[in-house]
RNA sequence: GCGGAUGUGGUGAAGUGGUUAACACAUUGGAUUGUGGUUCCAACACACGUGGGUUCGAUUCCCACCAUCCGUC
């Protein structure tokens, strides 16, 4: 089956709805776990499903090179593959391609783009096409359009130029679409200008996509320029699809984000932050390596109630990571990726009870007070 | 006992008769936003075995001693 939107309620911009899926119905606004190569790294399927997730994401460039989609495909799909059964988006691969690209102006064409592989170095072509039709084969909840994301500062003209391939690209993807219980996703470029971002989302829409995701942000930009960005897209979605902010993970960027309409976000930040060591609380960001820690027996976060925080010091926790023992990225990876969730529990009862500003503003106070 | 080799920061390891003695690891702090899990940046360090000698000047050259390692009786 196609995803299906309901809204359900609003609070100023922030909404409150329902994603149902092929797995099952969920609610929104939500956090997806990124687990780029069928694998959330450091996690089994229980412990996704325990700490309160729902869609986790894979990546259409990674799978296609290892093992390649035919694999997955024979394997019965990503769900059967990585036995997981709960809903999966998959990434289009552009963002990966684009960082991987020598000359843009030669490596960017109307048909794909030109790279070379991070693996063996081997030339690559990936079109719009190939990316949708690898992603009908992983057979992904959502699929994403192939888009190029802009990096940031580009000048007006390049965004204008870029936007319009992206649109065409969009468009082609579309057309060679063919897969019954996959959903469709369009991604709206247009780079920091109002004009393009607005131009961009009014395209997508014609096209009538099953849901619309804000790319381009978090590329560099300061935030002003990011929620500015995210306004002028989102001004023209309709209300009756998702809405998603690719990227975005920060905890003060899901109330930003949140508070201007978007529906799901992503990100690797929580898990690669725990690999490093660093854990999230409601007092800001620590660095468990720190060595004030060693001789603390305090859980991490003692108001979490993730399996980390329930069992673990924070002086285990640092020595597992010091001593580079993947339990410790495994614990820290639990504990921020429950947090983001929490948070976004928290976020949706706050909109149900028209709270959420000042849910908002209690979160973001406490949370830069001890940066 | 005899012969040989080596002694440079916590560890490994460059190097020089002359202003602030490399570098790496470790340690400490920071970074990280549609993931290249081992990444990047920065800081720190009572370091030239001990005692003499040569020299304007010795970590560097010479002697003795000490320590460690190897070989040998």
């Amino acid at each position: 089956m196609k995803i299906k939107y309901n809204l359900l309620h609003k609070d100023g911009n922030a909404r409150y709805g329902t994603l149902e899926t092929n797995y099952g119905i969920y609610e929104t606004p939500m956090f997806m776990p990124v687990g780029t190569q069928a694998t959330v790294k450091t996690l089994d399927p229980r412990d996704i499903k325990e700490i309160g997730s729902a869609v986790i994401l894979s990546n259409t460039y990674h799978l296609w090179l290892r093992p390649g989609e035919d694999i997955v495909n024979k394997a019965g799909g990503l769900h059967k593959f990585m036995n997981y059964d709960g809903p999966i988006l998959t990434d289009c691969g552009g963002f990966q391609v684009f960082s991987l690209i020598k000359n843009k102006k030669k490596d960017i064409t109307e048909e794909g783009v030109i790279f070379k592989s991070h693996l063996n170095g081997e030339r690559l072509l990936l079109t719009p096409e190939k990316s949708i039709q690898i992603q009908n084969k992983l057979d992904s909840d959502i699929a994403m359009s192939f888009d190029e994301c802009i990096p940031y500062p580009a000048s007006y003209d390049y965004a204008k130029e870029s936007t319009e391939r992206t649109i065409r690209w969009a468009k082609r993807g579309k057309d060679v679409f063919n897969n019954e219980r996959q959903s469709l996703f369009g991604i709206v470029q247009g780079g920091e200008y109002e004009d393009l971002r607005y131009w961009c989302a009014k395209e997508l829409v014609k096209m009538d996509f099953d849901g619309y995701s804000i790319g381009g942000t978090s590329v560099g930009e300061d935030k002003d320029t990011m929620y500015k960005m995210v306004e002028y897209a989102i001004k023209y979605l309709p209300q009756d699809k998702p809405r998603y902010l690719m990227g975005v993970g920060e905890p003060t960027d899901l109330f930003e984000g949140v508070s201007r309409g978007v529906d799901m976000f992503d990100c690797v930040l929580p898990t690669r932050l725990a690999r490093h060591g660093h854990a999230f609380t409601l007092d800001g960001k620590i660095n468990l390596k720190n060595y004030k820690y060693r001789a603390d027996f305090s859980p991490v976060d003692s108001e979490c109630d993730c399996y980390c925080c329930k069992n673990f010091t924070k002086a285990y926790i640092r020595h597992l990571i010091i001593a580079n023992e993947t339990l410790g990225q495994k614990l820290l990876s639990i504990h921020n990726l429950r947090f983001l969730i929490r948070i976004m529990e928290n976020i949706r009862v706050s909109i149900k009870n028209d709270k959420f500003m000042e849910y908002k503003d209690e979160f973001i106070n406490r949370y830069k007070s001890e940066k």
